[in-house]
DNA sequence: TCAATAGTGTCTGTTAGACATTATGGA
DNA sequence: TCCATAATGTCTAACAGACACTATTGA
């Protein structure tokens, strides 16, 4: 690296700074969000979201994605980075900074969790280091916020799936309830599913539609789908 | 840190990442946005965004902040971390990765630009390594779409200042065009701003009244700004 | 028949955007 | 008087959300 710095005051260099890839894995689980968290074999380990150090050879994605198929021996149906997260000196590893990816899998697709794995519960997480603490809170705020949830809500639903299952799925990834009329006008308009000759019975009440993910565009182009839609 | 990784298989290390700051700096520039760039002293040497390597000691935000004081002897009125980029290797600096942030400065403050610093027109930037070329793309649009405009547009403008030049900081940054009279429908149930005696003449048309930044809730909380607005 | 759930039709208040009109300065 | 710009009033289509109703199963 070039001991330059493009017109700033260079300070006196003091170490290259060590670097982790975190991973905030989540999952639909019932009618909640679960965390992957990870920790040491000994006794009074505490959990720790799953990371591993950067080094100079691979890329940031492909680490995280690593990161995801060792712990739950699936791939992420979607991933992100959310930043690098460097203030203070307080992550498990020691790292001076720590870049957090976001990570979405299916729900039941990671049969074969790890050993010293487990999913926790969104709303009720473990104590954690004050870095991870804040990877947490803005990673599950970015998946309220930040990212598309049409193409990441077909991903984590089997093939075919009832319209309820995907508005709870889009309430569980939004974090809110919606309007049922409203969730299927909206749904209509942007033409992102077809429905298919079969129903599916829950035991008891009606039996409900099975649609599929069928993404087309009509005339004048697929309409934005809001869904600001509360209850 | 410590040489284990969350449960993740552990590749032989290679090196410790060498690792810079770069800054996305932008500005108002008439009725564009213009952006920051350097360049060595030497002959036919390449604008790059400002950048500046990190070490151990700081955190990344305060060399951010740093960078664009010393290029251009003021202080951001807005700065943000953009995300990391490590994918290929091809940084005027060599580094393994590179944490991006986003600068907004006020119009004509920047006095005492630093020499081989220029403010060059956003939309006609020079050919860029391919990693700051992506990290302005990525910059770019992030002040579009990422950011909350209304506290960043006043601190932009003057302390009084025009609905129509309000307007028009609004459709700089958000790279379009904004209706009028939606524009200021919303601006008024949004209670961000409130009317002075003062009117200003542009030297023809009407003159037009003088408002200043006064943030109030009023009954049910502020409503939230849309500014969906297209013309 | 009743409970439970799926799916749909209608109504209403809100509002983005279009358009027109008035207001107020300079030339 | 004419033009340019500011500021505002009115209209309409679109739509979110509420609500009620029908449809279809099991108990």
């Amino acid at each position: 690296m070039r001991e330059r710095s493009g017109s700033a005051t260079l300070r006196l260099p003091s170490r290259r700074p060590t670097c982790s890839i975190d991973v905030i894995t989540v999952t639909p689980r019932g009618q909640q969000l679960a965390v992957l968290f990870v920790r040491a074999q000994q006794a009074r380990a505490r959990w720790e979201l799953p990371w591993k150090e950067a080094r100079g050879g691979d890329t940031m994605g492909s680490v995280a994605r690593g990161i995801v198929r060792d712990v739950t021996s699936s791939d992420p149906a979607w991933l992100e980075q959310l930043g690098a997260f460097g203030e203070g000196r307080r992550h498990p590893s020691g790292a001076d900074l720590s870049i957090a990816y976001v990570a979405l899998v299916a729900q039941g697709v990671a049969k074969h969790l790890a050993t010293n794995a487990s999913w926790l519960c969104a709303t009720d997480v473990p104590s954690l280091s004050p870095r991870q603490r804040g990877m947490l809170e803005q990673g599950l705020a970015a998946i309220r916020t930040r990212m598309d949830h049409a193409p990441v809500a077909f991903r984590l639903l089997p093939a075919v799936f009832t319209l309820g299952e995907l508005q709870q799925m889009y309430e569980l990834l939004l974090g809110r309830r919606l309007h049922k009329a409203s969730f299927r006008r909206a749904l209509q308009a942007s033409y992102l599913v077809e429905p298919t000759e079969e129903w599916r019975s829950e035991g008891r009440g009606r039996p409900a539609q099975l649609f599929r993910y069928a993404p087309r565009k009509k005339k004048g182009g697929r309409r934005a789908v809001r869904f600001d839609l509360l209850t």
